[in-house]
DNA sequence: ATTGGCACTCGGAAGAGTTGAGTGCCAAGG
DNA sequence: CCTTGGCACTCAACTCTTCCGAGTGCCAAT
């Protein structure tokens, strides 16, 4: 069939450029790939298909090159994932088991997806939303200084100074975490701001300003859902070579952005399903010359968070696939334990 | 006196380097430093200059470059650094004091510092040494696995995760924080070492096993003293233009090396004194192209900590200095109201 | 010690020529 | 109707050469 031939060609293509980073030609094509056909056919092929719009030539005496649409057609139909090999997986496993807290979970995972896949990778923390408080704890640094502790049950620990407007002693504080555990353990976000402004209520007048101040920090602790991005394989940028200006700078720049990269990672939503944006699909103008390959992740089968890589628009598509889903499986399943 | 101007001279072939990064003429120098002298003059200075080491001509008939030597002599003879304008502090103190945690505090410094200086900038967590331990929690995630959160004097938290071998139940939890806590708290960390191994002994056979994973977690996290290390401001890199190799890899790989930047900030100890370390003065091989303008941060007069500044070897003493001494002193004032 | 003059150097920009990978098209063959 | 070898054509990139001028070092004069 003609058509599953173009295909072929369609995806030898993109495989050799994404190896070579260069044009790709007809007679390259057919003594890298055994397409069984000469070179003539595939310029006929090739031809078609940059008719509709799959490849380009950077210029007329040149090979061709994948656009978006090309990349995509060939991450929609052309591509297969393979699992990772046992020894593969082990050395996952291994690695992240090590971890010593969720911070260091993070932190290992973002390490090693950016080493599996030799791309910049960014993990966004995991969401408080659906998790439960677990503990509250207040510490008085100094009499006017608290410092609010929240520990989450999915292992979280969110931290806040708070300033009161007159001196506290630690008996009052310790009235007042107690009220507060009363309250606020073991319900969620939503549940727990309720709970905290029906105790204001309870609460002896003496108490109310200091509990103010306190339970204002509790709210803002709890309702940081989503800003806390870790960003890693920053040194991977190095490799892309060409195209600083397109590629690089605004990637540097948007890697301090970390609500750049939660636009980016946002939209990938689904615990198992594998987001790929290639390119201009981003939604962030500067990134065109980018492409995101990121899932969620999570405990069961809801997506507390989402993880992925920002690359090149030319990368190699499926190995990356292969490492981000892996990645976030074994995270999610640490997650699970906890 | 002809010394002097011979200092001049340098100067102003630092300064225009520095501006323009571009090699500068003796020519050039004259048109835009009034040195009152004519062009020969200054070339026979260079000429001298260049005898001692302090500059070079990258080619025969260019202008001529600072070397390492020169940069510091100018560093160390002929800097004076101007106090920020009030303007400017206050804008610092603004914006340090919205922080909101300790995280928060070091990563708007970070940040800031970047900003200010448009180099990357690179701070290293307050260490846990000196201070004390506040409070210890034990959080049970589930029957085997416990959460441990350790609170040190200066707002510091630290978590861990603790498996155990064997089921543990939340009195048992409790019971062993009670007896943690009276042990540990108000200790620093060589002290509560040895309070843990005295507490090994006298607690019931039956709860060992069970205190010796929490108090290895304990241990570990009280020893975690230097390794944090936070970088910000990476997008600078992208204004370095020149030496991308010489320069831009080896520092991407050095912020990922968390270890190498600690080497890097690790001499900077007296909480007062600003080192500048410059080219090749630095302990990092790859690192030869680029200087670090550090300085220890901390309350009172002993630092905690370091944080500072790497660019490239070019780059505006002066007003780098400026930045990173003022950003360490609002810190630690910061610090000193906790 | 400073200065104007002068010959010299040499990196880098600008232009000209060459190369060769790659193309499109066509006519012949299955 | 698809495939294929042949062929003329295109054009980025490389090489080679030329040329320019910023900048130098040195010297004699002040």
């Amino acid at each position: 069939m003609v058509e599953d031939r173009r295909l072929a060609v369609l995806r030898a293509i993109v495989e050799d450029y994404v190896a070579t980073e260069e044009p790709v030609g007809s007679k390259a094509l057919v003594d890298r790939h055994s397409l069984g056909v000469s070179p003539a056919t595939v310029r006929n092929d090739m031809a078609a298909l940059e008719e509709e719009g799959y490849i380009t030539q950077p210029h007329t005496s040149a090979g061709r090159v994948p656009t978006d649409k090309g990349y995509r057609l060939f991450v929609d139909r052309l591509t297969t994932l393979k699992p990772m090999s046992a020894a593969e997986r082990r050395a996952i496993s291994n690695f992240l088991d090590g971890a010593v807290d969720l911070d260091d979970v993070v932190q290992r995972s973002v390490r090693l997806l950016a080493q599996l896949t030799r791309q910049v990778a960014v993990m966004q923390y995991p969401t408080l939303s659906h998790s439960t408080v677990r503990h509250v704890e207040l510490v008085g640094l100094t009499p006017t200084r608290t410092l609010l502790v929240l520990i989450s049950s999915n292992g979280r620990v969110e931290q806040r100074f708070v300033e009161h407007p007159a001196e506290v002693d630690d008996t009052t504080l310790a009235d007042l975490r107690a009220r507060i555990s009363v309250a606020v353990i073991g319900q969620q976000a939503a549940g727990a701001a309720t709970a905290l402004s029906g105790l204001a209520d309870q609460v002896p007048p003496g108490l109310r300003t200091t509990l103010e101040p306190i339970a204002a920090a509790l709210q803002d602790a709890m309702s940081e859902t989503e800003d806390r991005v870790v960003v890693g394989g920053t040194a991977n940028l190095a490799h892309f070579g060409s195209g600083f200006d397109t590629t690089m700078r605004p990637m540097l720049e948007a890697m301090e952005e970390h609500v750049v990269l939660l636009k980016l990672l946002g939209e990938a939503s689904g615990a198992g399903a594998l987001t790929v944006r290639i390119g201009h699909e981003g939604p962030v103008e500067e990134l065109a010359g980018t492409s995101v390959v990121a899932t969620g992740y999570g405990p069961g089968d809801d997506a507390l968070a989402a993880l992925g890589i920002v690359g090149p628009t030319r990368m190699d598509y499926p190995s990356t696939m292969v490492a981000v889903r892996a990645v976030a499986r074994y995270v999610s399943r640490i997650l699970d334990e906890a």
